[in-house]
RNA sequence: GGGCAGUUAGCUCAGCUGGUUAGAGCAUGCGGUUUACAUCCGCAGGGUCAGAGGUUCGAAUCCUCUACUGCCCACCA
């Protein structure tokens, strides 16, 4: 049972991680019953390929409170899961389908969803792989899959009823439409990024004058759909125009000047082109002012004059436009519209350009016939609208962010929002359960919305139907994440006006905790609230906890795309282990904060993880001893369990709290500092302790379980057999997983041994400190002589660790009497040491003393220059007047000795 | 344009409701094989807490302004 020198994680971990699944208390059906439940809907990776570091930051954020709250006893789920996300999924596999020379349109709609779903079962199975590698204890008999048939179900059935409550509708908007997806985005999926662009002048002639407007734009190309051109009512120098009618340059189409308060007299010209089918503005101008809405892009961005052609417009000056790309349309445009001298000139400017999250493409604004989800709606059953119960959840504290500054981004987030478009052009996904039945193919136009397909139209008895071919947004099913997952709508059934849940959606919704990164408070957090009160009445989770980004060396987000500093977890983990990483990610990390995260670091909680482990190989390998020799507890045996619970009692605090850096901190400085450093130094010097070291270890290894997974159970394996030898038939389960998390105990915390051995310590720190700076070497034994009146006693108690720790060959204890006159002098709270060193350099010394005295003198003057102040000793709270003038005695104390000690020398 | 954060030791960050001479880890310097660990041990150096003003007996901490950095949101073409 010899353990090595030095812990090698990569020889335990995936045998530990198969212990603990085939145990079964991932499931909390296999915990003990208990009335407490704690759950957490693992945010489900994109069914995309692999896990980068964000996904491991989650995981262990996840798996320590999950761990946590078993311990604790409670009913805990963790359920994982995959999203098919629509368009990152489908780009994927389009992309590889592109390197065969293939495209999804060459395939067919039924051929390509099969190679999606191959792919995704591929990648589900990796995904699978890497979630363990990181020791996540998850419930994999519940694990589910956002397109598997319950999530399925669910989605329709959500649709279903949002449609019956009148919140889903199907009109013409203008919504963001992303070229290369040939798809919409909802709003917030459209990214900004400021770019370097050119602002265009263009004159538009006035008819029947040899005036002209000159209107201003970023998007010369949009020209083509003008349907007006706009100024401001109270613009002097265009006022005569409005009214009048414009010619549009190169088409030569005729267009109104109207004249509007939207528009802004100091950009640009102060004249605006609009067209109402590119964009919004001029989409609700041309509204107003009952303008043509004319389309002149296709699905893929490229020029279609047919909309104009339909709408009547004599295409043919422009028709050599026809198919040109928007970009390269625009330069031939520009170009043109030189040649006919109608471009007054070029600006440059910077501007703000939507871009898809997913493809980076420029999107381009465009008017579609899609489907809404109307957020301002006020539903019956909850006398709200969709978004009213949105902010009441957070205002109200059913849901608590933390940290709590992401509530005000949220509130501002939700009050701005608009009706959310849930249509997608994309094959993968669930499909609209939608169905038209259309005037065209002798139908009566009806539409109809049903979870199973309707082999009938109910009011006209068609059976021609044609199901709406577009998908719904990936955040649509994942907003139900946190009930469908748990059996909705089955688990909820409605009586009354009151949902009464069974089963897993009663036992764990809501769910306790939902830990995400706040780049997704958006897309996620907002649905799941919006979808859970809906369809619930109840909010989705108790807290948010928000992580931060993973950030590199030059503070940008961890990616791919910069693969000198990235860090793969899975390539850290075999070389510095699992448990390494994980405290890398959860020591010196605040909620909401990012993570600057790089090797050396994961290196130096490798090196803590090692010291962990000796320090168990050390009291592991102490020789048994007999529990009837019990020996009376010394000072330090004292001290030493008077830290352990009181680090039990503050880890408690902290982690209930959300502190988990914290947590670690505190159970990091008490296993190094005191623990390793001092107690087990000790342990040499005293002997016999191996019972009260092995109980320390119990708890220790127990309360950095969370943190440490593989490490400490590996221990804990260690030490149960042992633990069994002390004769004590304590039931104790076989895996430290779900081993009983310690307690404070009662009476653990000894003040007094506290302030004992602290004096001690201080004591062999002052020596050692010495020693070091008069070169005194280590090997080289010196003397010590203490005085003392009051703790006398206390040292001569505990000489032994002074002679030892300090490496003295002969100590004196006084409390009264001649000083040593040829010594080096020290002073640790009121005892007096002197060394005396036979080479003492008196003039040296006596010059140190002095160096002492005044530095103590000017921290005298400032405690005296408060003491005199009137306002001081009459204001502040009399403990810390009091704490002042202590202080004051003390230091005068100091300097009498130490100019009482320059005297003497000789 | 609106909002939110941050600015503390060379680096990364703590510092809860204001109260000793502001802390930790890493890095640095010096000294160490003391029968757990050199992935280690001991000791040390290093900070006008971004700047200015205010509140207070007392401010890294509360308030105001300024500067810089980062992020989010936004239909100025």
């Amino acid at each position: 049972m010899e353990l090595p020198k030095i812990y090698s994680a990569k020889d335990y971990e995936d045998q530990i991680y198969e212990l603990w699944e085939a145990s079964g208390f991932f499931n909390p059906d296999n915990l003990p019953k208990s009335k407490k439940a704690f759950s957490i809907a693992m945010p489900p990776p994109n069914a995309t390929g692999t896990l980068h570091i964000g996904h491991a930051m989650m995981l262990v954020l996840q798996d320590l409170m999950i761990r946590y709250h078993r311990m604790k006893g409670e009913q805990t789920l963790w359920l994982p899961g995959t999203d098919h996300a629509s368009i990152a999924t489908q780009n994927k596999v389009e992309k590889i389908l592109e390197k065969e020379g293939q495209t999804r349109h060459s395939l067919g709609r039924e051929a390509f969803l099969e190679r999606i779903n191959a792919y995704v079962e591929e990648s589900r199975g990796i995904i699978r792989g890497q979630i363990r590698k990181l020791g996540s204890s998850c419930d994999w008999s519940r694990e589910r899959y956002t397109l598997d048939e319950g999530l399925s179900r669910a989605v329709s059935e959500m649709f279903v009823r949002m449609h019956q409550d009148k919140l889903l509708y199907r009109d013409y908007r203008i919504v963001n439409w992303c070229p290369r997806c040939t798809s919409t985005l909802a709003d917030d999926e459209v990214k900004h990024r400021e770019e370097a662009g050119k602002l265009y002048f263009i004159k538009y002639p006035i008819r029947g004058t040899n005036a002209s407007i000159t209107v201003a734009t970023t998007r010369p190309e949009t020209m083509l759909g003008d349907a007006a051109v706009a100024v401001h009512p109270d613009d002097i120098r265009y006022k005569e125009f409005v009214g009048q009618v414009a010619v549009l340059p190169l088409e030569n189409r005729e267009i109104p000047v109207i004249a509007d308060s939207h528009v802004e007299k100091d950009f640009g010209s102060g004249a605006l082109k609009v067209t109402p089918a590119h964009d919004l503005n001029d989409f609700n101008l041309g509204k107003k002012y009952h303008l043509k809405t004319l389309k002149i892009f296709d699905d893929s961005g490229k020029v279609d004059l047919s909309e104009l052609q339909k709408a009547g417009v004599d295409i043919s000056p422009i028709a050599s436009y026809q198919g040109m790309d928007r970009f390269a349309a625009r330069e031939v445009i520009v170009k043109d519209l030189e040649k006919t001298g109608a471009l007054e000139k070029i600006e440059e400017l910077t501007h703000s350009v939507g871009i898809c999250y997913r493809c980076d493409t420029v999107i381009e604004p465009y008017i579609s016939l899609q489907w809404f989800v109307s957020v301002d709606t006020k539903i019956k059953r909850h006398n709200a609208s969709l978004k009213e119960l949105m902010l009441e959840t957070v205002e109200s504290g059913k849901t608590e962010i933390i940290p709590k500054r992401f509530e005000k981004t949220y509130f501002n987030w939700i009050t701005n929002l608009r009706d959310w478009c849930v249509s997608r052009q994309i094959w993968f996904g669930h499909q609209l359960p939608v169905y038209y039945c259309e005037k065209g193919s002798g139908g009566c136009g009806e539409t109809i919305v049903s979870v199973t397909p309707p082999a009938a139209c109910s009011k006209c008895s068609n059976t021609a139907l044609r199901r709406d071919q577009d998908t719904l947004d990936t955040w649509f099913s994942s907003g139900l994440w946190t009930f469908s997952t748990l059996g909705w709508p089955k688990t909820a059934t409605e009586k009354g006006g009151k949902i009464k849940k069974t089963g897993d959606l009663l036992r764990f919704h809501p769910t306790s905790v939902l830990e995400t990164g706040y780049d997704i408070i958006f897309f996620w957090v907002a649905r799941m609230i919006l979808m859970s009160r809906y369809a619930l009445g109840e909010a989705p989770f108790k807290q948010v906890y928000l992580h931060g980004l993973v950030l590199d060396l030059n503070r940008k987000k961890m990616s791919k795309s910069h693969e000198e500093t990235l860090i793969d977890p899975l390539d850290v983990i075999p070389k510095y282990g699992t448990d390494a990483l994980r405290l890398s990610m959860l020591v010196g990390v605040t909620p909401g904060n990012d993570l600057l995260l790089n090797e050396e670091k994961i290196a130096s909680y490798r090196n803590f993880v090692n010291k962990l482990w000796n320090v168990s190989r050390f009291i592991l390998a102490l020789p048994d001893e007999e529990t009837s020799k019990k020996k009376t507890k010394t000072l330090a045996d004292a001290w030493i369990l008077s830290r352990l619970n009181r680090t039990i009692a503050e880890v408690a605090v902290l982690l209930e709290s959300s502190r988990f850096s914290h947590a670690a901190e505190e159970l990091r400085a008490f296993t190094w500092d005191d623990l390793a450093d001092w107690y087990l130094e000790i342990a040499k010097i005293e002997g016999g302790k191996k019972w009260i070291l092995l109980e320390i270890l119990e708890k220790l290894v127990t309360l950095w379980h969370p943190f440490a997974p593989f490490v400490t159970e590996v221990l804990y394996q260690q030490i149960h057999p042992l633990s069994e030898i002390k004769g004590e038939k304590k039931h104790s389960p076989k895996l430290l997983m779900v081993h009983e998390w310690p307690t404070a105990e009662n009476k653990g915390v000894v003040k007094t041994a506290e302030r004992d051995f602290h004096t001690i310590r201080s004591l062999v720190q002052a020596i050692r400190n010495a020693r070091a700076e008069n070169a005194i070497a280590a090997s080289q034994k010196i003397q010590a002589v203490f005085f003392s009146r009051d703790k006398a006693q206390l040292l001569t108690q505990n000489s032994h660790l002074l002679q030892s720790l300090c490496r003295l060959d002969f100590i004196t204890v006084m409390e009264s009497g001649e000083r040593p006159t040829n010594a080096l002098f020290l002073k640790v709270e009121d005892i007096e040491v002197y060394l005396p060193l036979g080479m003492l350099k008196i003039e040296e010394e006596r010059a140190r003393l002095g160096a002492e005295i005044e530095r103590i003198r000017i921290f005298m003057k400032i405690i005296t220059t408060r003491l005199d102040d009137i306002q001081f000793t009459q204001k502040a709270p009399a403990h810390i007047v009091q704490k002042e003038r202590a202080k004051l005695a003390e230091h005068e104390e100091h300097i009498r000795k130490l100019e009482k000690q320059q005297k003497i020398l000789r």
